[in-house]
DNA sequence: TTGAAAGCGCTAACAC
DNA sequence: GTGTTAGCGCTTTCAA
């Protein structure tokens, strides 16, 4: 596979199988062998091929491959809506890992844009034309649309994302444990001597909401505090994390806010960048996700860090599985996330 | 095409040409017709195709398509490094564009992984096995290795960058004027009344550095301002930026800086922390990407904001005349950036 | 261990 | 306007 690149080899048209069979003496399904069931050939034989493929620079063209295979080696990745004005960029990090792991397992990631409003669009058209041998969906917690209609169109994917309104949903997901993202930063404030520890979280429908603030009450009441009045329901924006921030700081001056995102943490640096408090000194805050933002603002805000790379990494082992026996019924992969500290807390 | 999702029709082999010219009663040819070459039919037979497609959720397998008119529709997009600890995420909204504009000239994206210490890695496998009719390039910056290599192999591509290193480049590219950038940021500080304005950049082997720093000198001269003692060159990272700052504070006592990136600005922003100065208030600050970090950071960071989803546009509207006319020789197209102004400034 | 034949689903070229 | 023929490059039988 050594094919130096500046091989003087420049022609419209690359070589084929049949080119390689001709210069090795073989015939061409010899040549497929040597590619694909190397252990067939004679030593002698696949050494002579191999040096025609190489010599020719060889590759196998990916379309005649998947016509015949039926298989595309392409797993299909639908973009996330893009948010400006937030700290949200969790996509950024796992995209690059998921691509990473993909290509060592041998395949490529399909990158496809759907409408935004509706969360079905552009899967059916890759499903139908046979583009993609599976898919990857991140978006489970808008409500399983895509997980249920996907699996009714019989439709191999894996989702990041618990399936958290179908209890009986059979595909392979992987996610991340943000109850307990939620429960180690409300103890990490906790053992800092904090025990006015207030959280501000999205609203009641938004079930990854309830799920981390679950995490807060539990640190809360395991160390016998209280969180009367601590807790305050918004917008995930950096508006609405102000006004919570501000309207809590008025009401029960707390030293410490959780957050459910790190936009909201960015909200509440706000208030405080009005009260002329210092993040850190005056009051302590912890955000989720650990953003590029968390990482940069000074002095740095403590974030719960999901393990993105190992959830896709976990996503790609899972893919394997599933493209190598239709089947594969996986239980779901719960990771833990780790608190990243610095300066704000 | 409107065909339903919810169609019963649930076979693990989709529907193919044969199948629908069986249930319209004509040849395999005339349904390919139908879906490429509309006009060719009578309206009746066209009605008629039509009818079956719709019914059975027909859509042309996409290796066979490929096999035969030998393109694929799949741009290829390297995954850039992602750098953590920066502000820099402006490839995110970029692919974002891109991958939208290129749905709707009918082109999928595919996402690919290479060794971050060889520039070349990962495209000349795509090129060899024809995955992809193109290439996207985005780093230009790093040298022209990866255009001259490509144009090398009669690869087809754009860039999104400039070709730096070669004048005679004759590949369609779309860049963004970024000491235009550093012009208007540099003058929106003179408007707002200040004199002394330092300007924080890159090494001077950095092409992309010198070019934003030449407007930074632009503007202070066309304003008769001396820069003496106001420039600094460094890495781009936050610790970088922050020692840049504390030196040219202590040193030559700007009122504002302008930074050639929103990383930069964040280290700015760390040694204004530490000494306890109010960013916009004490110090004005202007920095480049109109990254995330500028725009959640309290009071906001003014920021040189590229215009990535015009420069997308432009670059897929390239890559359909580079398809459609192999010779294609495009001027190259400089986009001007505007400028966000938040409360750093 | 190697080779010949067949065909994946589609479209270009040409005939009718 | 529509149908027939051939073949894109590959792999999967199956025979030698």
């Amino acid at each position: 596979m050594a094919v130096p690149r500046s091989s003087g080899h420049i022609s419209a048209a690359p070589p084929t199988l049949a080119d390689v069979a001709e210069l090795a003496g073989v015939s061409r399904q010899t040549v497929s062998n040597a590619v694909n069931n190397p252990d067939l050939l004679r030593a002698d034989t696949l050494a002579r091929v191999q040096d025609a493929i190489d010599k020719l620079g060889y590759q196998p063209n990916r379309a005649a491959r998947s016509l015949r295979t039926r298989a595309s080696h392409l797993i299909g990745l639908r973009m996330p809506a893009l948010q400006e004005g937030t700290a949200n960029a969790m996509m950024d990090r796992f995209v690059h890992t998921f691509v990473e792991a993909a290509a060592e397992a041998g395949y490529h990631v399909l990158l496809f844009h759907g409408d935004p409003a509706d969360p079905l669009d552009g899967y059916d058209e890759l499903l139908r034309s046979t583009a993609v041998d599976a898919f990857v969906v991140t978006d489970t917690h808008l409500g399983g649309q895509q997980t249920t209609w996907l699996q009714s169109r019989r439709a191999r994917f894996v989702s990041f994302g618990r399936p958290w309104t179908q209890p009986d949903a059979k595909h392979p997901w992987v996610d991340v444990d943000l109850a307990y993202g939620a429960e180690i930063a409300t103890e990490h404030l906790i053992e800092r001597g904090h025990s006015k520890i207030a959280w501000i979280g999205w609203h009641k429908d938004s079930l990854l909401g309830e799920e981390r603030r679950s995490g807060w009450i539990h640190a809360m009441h395991t160390h016998g505090l209280s969180t009367t009045g601590l807790a305050s329901r918004t917008e995930d924006s950096i508006s609405s994390g102000k006004a919570a921030a501000d309207a809590i700081l008025d009401e029960t001056q707390p030293t410490a806010l959780v957050c459910a995102s790190d936009t909201l943490a960015m909200g509440v640096l706000h208030s405080l960048f009005e009260r002329r408090l210092r993040l850190g000194e005056d009051v302590a805050v912890v955000g989720f996700d650990d953003s590029q933002v968390a990482q940069t603002v000074p002095p740095g805000i403590t974030s719960v860090r999901p393990p993105l790379e190992e959830a896709a990494r976990e996503l790609v082992k899972a893919l394997e599985e599933l493209l190598a026996t239709p089947s594969y019924a996986a239980p779901g992969v719960m990771l833990k996330p780790a608190l990243t500290v610095r300066g704000s807390s």
